[in-house]
DNA sequence: TAAAAATACTCCATAGGTATTTTAT
DNA sequence: ATAAAATACCTATGGAGTATTTTTA
């Protein structure tokens, strides 16, 4: 099953349109970066960039795959922040603002 | 770092609200999925669940975590159907209607 | 006392590292 | 000749299973 950070990769990839490159970006090596795509490409069955040695490019697929792999990793980030933020006593509900006793509104 | 499973499994214990169906639903054990969810808290530093050995409710935090965690999962899914969509040659430009030569639509 | 969660182990899959090879410019 | 991707091999973390214990309604 392919996990959120089989989909930061390849958006690391996707944006820098190199390996070695997104390696550096992500903090991996380039040879475990290379294999981790391979396999997300095994896993979904889609062949996600085209590769020469010398240039990478995404395929129709990847480019389809993008925009929601980007939501999807967005909208865990958002989970964790909410998260903490509830805890540290921040209520998302929406901000109610009050007037008092109305005393600064009431004219004379 | 948390992954989408681990997103998955918590928002079938936050659905299910009982460990053990829920993971009666993720075919996983009991014990697996408790471990999860105490590592996936540690990881992120909150509590999402209140329990006893009799009930399992969500913490505000773990509410506040709630949509944002299925939009990830839901995210996530899109993002493999829209590649092999794309792969089996479904461009996902705006359909265009062709109306052939027009000559369906000629008159006489 | 029964149902449900937690703990304690053991095992294995896979993520990641380093070394090396291949390829295209 | 060089830069970049792929392959090979090894290690280890963490995910999962089974057995067991703890807890509370």
């Amino acid at each position: 099953m392919p996990e959120l950070r089989h989909l930061r990769y390849f958006v690391a990839v996707a944006e820098e349109l190199n390996f070695s490159a997104a390696a550096r970006r992500e903090y991996v090596s380039q040879q475990a970066l290379s294999r981790i795509i391979q396999q997300l490409e095994a896993e979904i069955g889609v062949l996600l960039f085209a590769r020469t040695t010398r240039s990478v490019s995404l395929t129709p697929a990847g480019e389809a795959m993008l925009a929601a792999a980007r939501r999807s990793t967005a909208a865990a980030d958002e989970a964790f922040e909410e998260a903490r933020r509830a805890q540290r006593g921040e209520v998302d509900r929406p901000v109610r603002i009050e007037f008092g006793s109305g005393a600064l509104l009431t004219p004379r």
